[in-house]
RNA sequence: GGUCGCAUAGCUCAGUUGGUUAGAGCGCUACGCUCACAUCGUAGAGGUCUCUGGUUCGAAUCCAGAUGCGACCACCA
């Protein structure tokens, strides 16, 4: 128990970066962090998706972990037995790039040059030396993650998971090797998943070409925006109900440059319309052409290379690169004549996800995994809402992507990476698959195995991830409690590399979905909305911004003003709105220490708390609050959460709590009453720290040592609930009638430039309902509208004849201001507020003169637009009656 | 070509079971260093919620269409 406040040497201005530095290893080392299997709580869990080993922490990664952060802190304050497991991706291509990269500029070599051994001795050289920072600077985040359990794709109990995956999936035949067209990037020299080519429309040409019919009457044209590809041309097709060249069907065309005789054969997927409605075939080096060319048992003739350049089967052309083919064909075509035309077109190209070369299609011998028997448990689970997308319209976009997959291909022609399990025997050709290296052929026994030497596609690993972590494929406890885990947290960007990879292989190896919930988030987009990238430089730096503004000022602003699945920009101005704001809060605190000297609230008895109307209101107003952001943490609407927290802090605690209680704790209302209001100052501050903590970890847990709590932290403490006997309307509607007297009487005051110093006397005429509320509540009156005398009287009353007037809630307010009235002015103000009201009567009375309204609309709903009326006609009638005096 | 999203104050954005006199931050205007806070306070200006129809007693909110942006998917050579 800490139960003395502790106000000593508090800054008028928030420090962050202590506090941060302070609190981060305080959790650390007392470990409230770690969490161990217990079966007594309920499990509540979360694994991070994992960032590249060597990468650095952008503002994606800020908000996608303060997001994760927000949930976990909550639902461990929750009590729940909550555990966020943290870890790194060795991210294949990624990083073999840039080492490959940096080996190049510091040492001029490639990797080759090195051989596989030593370059990839040099990658986890690489690791080791990066791999401690994008943990760090999560940790500058605050991210209270369970780093006892930091995982590593590559580590151990990971690439044992991968090897029983592979293998598994290999023994029911769901990864099979194969020769088939794949996504090939002549840069990084390796094949591609479908979804690692990035299509963007490009501004090319297509060439239309003639091939002589092989009986020599006369010529076909074809149109093709890839000329060189035809040197592995087997074939032309035209669309069978094509009447145009039904004729052409039995003959045959030689291909120039080649001079090979190919067929021409009919099939659907031709497009009549579209070129000249004859289209060159070249199974090697397009997906359309190498299904045509299966459904027709066409030859398939690799001419371009791994290296880009056209092979020995491209004739005179082998060696050069594939755009300088291009050149070399379309210059000897114009020279046969055979070249009819040339137009602009525009088509998409496939490029590396990874250097932007532009991918060739190429078939090559793979590694692929059968998608149609995995696709479809995932699509169901989806469909009846195992797994939920939040946004909802995402399933959408999964349940598309699923419903046409094609075959995985995992192969990747890298070093570094999960080496494929499989060794080939020397002797007898066997395929061997096996989770143990092996030292003998299974089928000859020879000891002379060669290991396949591709590496797996970084995302098989990852796709593991939710179980792996755990410890799977042992069966260990973490497992039988934590999974599933409860959420997934992530952009879109990622849904069918990861999450979509993840559905499926939880579901085939663990039988269950790996998270009931996916919350997805959008873009951190810079201030014109455009991508934040290296290319632009336009990337905010999110270390800078925590070095700069603190830790809990970051948070706050990516959690606020966005809404999930939704892009947003990234201001300068928002982080100070946010850092502001956690100086506001620091500064109430500050309030409240110096005002609760010596008060314990353990000394307090709550059965008999003398609760003045500001104290009812607040804690009305807590309650409601501590619903609120617990109901919108529900729906992950975390940006409402914390607006909802941010809007009571500053406007209600703020604004108005703590005007409205210094005269209590200032004044001489007695001990008791003193005490009361301290008790309500304490708990609803206390509270509303451990609200917001899971948004702002640093300040809250800061501000909530020093004030009395029971608990070691903050992070333990429990979630705030709402008692019986706090929702209190009646004591929001008198408040609410106080706060109206008090802004009307500022507006006037404002308007006629009374300095704010100067006391000015009120005389107040309320209805016979509302006197003693007026009367009772005085002193507020005095402080808040800064008012000298103040007198309550009946309506009708006598009053001072030079006087301002406001009407406000039904009330009449005459401030003597003597020299300042103006009757003119006084009469025109008073007009333009009988109109307002007027208008909004009308609006309102029509409302209830509508027998549609008053029948179907819910009752309470009439009802309170009846109040509403009825409070609007009073406040009419106030101001006829003024205006009637002053016209007089 | 298909699918989806967005269009609300000068700017950036909230607004989820349809029921307010439509909100916030920044910016703007006026006044104020009042002993929690000038990283602040008080008061104020500023919006026909893109357009057109429809459903409903009632629409920023639901439906349809239009326009303008944006994203994703796609094998039209």
């Amino acid at each position: 128990m800490a139960n003395e406040t502790q106000t000593q040497g508090l800054p008028k201005v928030f420090e962050p970066k202590e506090v941060e530095a302070k609190w981060y290893s305080s959790w650390k080392e007392k470990r409230y962090f770690h969490a161990e299997v217990d079966k007594s709580k309920k499990p509540f869990s979360i694994v991070i998706p994992p960032p590249n080993v060597t990468g650095q922490l952008h503002m994606g990664h800020a908000m996608d972990n303060t997001m994760q952060d927000i949930l976990v802190r909550w639902k461990r304050m929750q009590g729940y037995n909550a555990v966020w497991i943290p870890g790194t991706d060795h991210a294949g291509i990624a990083t073999q790039i840039k080492v490959e990269e940096a080996l190049r500029e510091e040492e001029g070599l490639s990797r080759h040059d090195l051989g596989r051994e030593k370059f990839l001795e040099r990658v986890w050289d690489w690791k080791q030396r990066f791999g401690h920072r994008i943990r760090e600077q999560l940790e500058a985040l605050g991210v209270s993650c369970d780093w006892e359990r930091e995982r590593f794709t590559m580590d151990e109990g990971c690439s044992k998971a991968v090897r029983e995956v592979f293998v598994e999936l290999y023994n029911k035949g769901l990864i099979y090797q194969g020769s088939y067209i794949i996504n090939w990037c002549p840069r990084c020299q390796t094949a591609l998943s479908d979804v690692e080519v990035e299509h963007e429309d490009q501004q090319g040409k297509i060439w239309h070409i003639k091939y002589p019919l092989r009986d020599g009457e006369g010529f076909i044209t074809i149109a093709t925006t890839r000329p060189e590809t035809m040197l592995g041309d087997t074939a032309v097709a035209v669309n069978p109900a094509d009447e145009r060249y039904h004729d052409l069907v039995t003959k045959t065309v030689v291909l120039p440059l080649v001079d090979r005789e190919i067929p021409i054969i009919e099939d659907d997927y031709v497009d009549p319309a579209f070129g000249t409605g004859m289209v060159k075939i070249t199974p090697a080096h397009d997906p359309n052409d190498f299904e045509m060319g299966l459904r027709h048992g066409l030859e398939s003739i690799v001419v371009i290379g791994e290296d880009g350049k056209i092979t020995e089967a491209g004739g005179k052309y082998a060696g050069m690169d594939r755009y300088e083919a291009r050149k070399a064909v379309l210059a000897d075509l114009e020279e046969l004549g055979l070249l009819v035309k040339v137009k602009e077109h525009q088509h998409a190209v496939g490029q590396c996800q990874r250097c932007g070369t532009t991918v060739e299609p190429l078939v090559s011998k793979q590694w692929f995994v059968k998608m149609k028997p995995l696709a479809e448990p995932a699509i169901a689970a989806v469909k009846n809402g195992s797994t939920k997308f939040v946004p909802e319209r995402f399933s959408k976009n999964y349940l598309h992507w699923m419903e046409n997959i094609r075959d995985w291909c995992i192969s990747r022609q890298l070093w570094w990476g999960h080496r494929i399990p499989v060794w080939y025997c020397q002797d007898c050709g066997e395929v061997i698959a096996a989770k143990e290296d092996p030292t003998a052929c299974t089928k000859c026994g020879s000891t002379d195995l060669e290991q396949d030497p591709d590496v797996l596609d970084t995302w098989f690993s990852s796709a593991l991830w939710p179980f792996s972590t755990m410890g799977w494929p042992e069966q260990t406890a973490e497992l039988e409690h934590f999974y599933p885990t409860s959420v997934l947290v992530t952009g879109f960007d990622i849904i069918y590399f990861w999450v979509a990879r993840m559905i499926f292989m939880g579901l085939e190896f663990m039988g269950e979905v790996p998270f009931p919930d996916v919350l997805i988030h959008g873009l951190i987009r810079d201030p014109q909305g455009r991508k934040m990238s290296k290319s632009l430089g336009n990337g905010v730096d999110p270390m800078e911004v925590v070095a700069e503004y603190g830790a809990d000022a970051l948070r706050f602003t990516l959690i606020t003003g966005t809404a999930p699945g939704n892009d947003t920009r990234y201001q300068p101005e928002k982080v100070e709105a946010s850092r502001n704001f956690a100086n506001k809060i620091w500064n109430a605190s500050r309030f409240a220490l110096m005002n609760l000297e010596g008060f314990d609230p353990a000394g307090v008895d709550t059965g008999a708390l003398q609760l003045s109307l500001p104290d009812q209101w607040i804690l009305s107003r807590y309650a409601r609050v501590i619903g609120e952001v617990t109901r919108h943490l529900e729906r992950y609407d975390l940006g409402e959460a914390a607006r909802e927290l941010y809007d009571f802090i500053w406007s209600e605690l703020c604004d108005w709590y703590i005007e409205l209680v210094k005269p209590r704790l200032y004044g001489n209302a007695g001990e008791e009453a003193k005490a009361s209001s301290q008790y309500v100052l304490w708990n609803v501050l206390r509270g509303t720290l451990e609200l917001l903590h899971p948004f702002m970890p640093f300040l809250t847990e800061e501000i909530w040592q020093r004030v009395p709590h029971s608990g070691e932290t903050i992070m333990l403490a429990p979630w705030p609930q709402s008692e019986a006997g706090w929702h209190n309307p009646q004591a929001e509607s008198d408040m609410e009638t106080v706060m109206e007297l008090i802004r009307s009487i500022r507006n006037i005051r404002a308007e006629k430039q009374v300095p704010p110093g100067k006391a000015v006397s009120a005389i107040i005429h309320a209805p016979a309902g509302r006197k003693q509320l007026v009367a009772d509540n005085a002193q507020y009156l005095e402080t808040l509208a800064k008012l000298g005398e103040m007198t309550v009287a009946d309506i009708g009353s006598a009053k001072p004849e030079k006087v301002v007037t406001a009407i406000a809630a039904g009330m009449e307010i005459y401030l003597p201001l003597a020299d300042l009235v103006d009757i003119e002015k006084e009469i025109g103000r008073l007009k333009a507020e009988l109109e307002n009201t007027a208008q909004e009567i009308k609006r309102s009375s029509g409302k209830l003169a509508n027998a549609g309204f008053v029948n179907k609309a819910p009752e309470a709903v009439v009802t309170k637009e009846r109040e509403k009326l009825a409070a609007l006609k009073e406040q009419e009638e106030r101001i006829r009656a003024r205006l009637a005096e002053l016209q007089e």
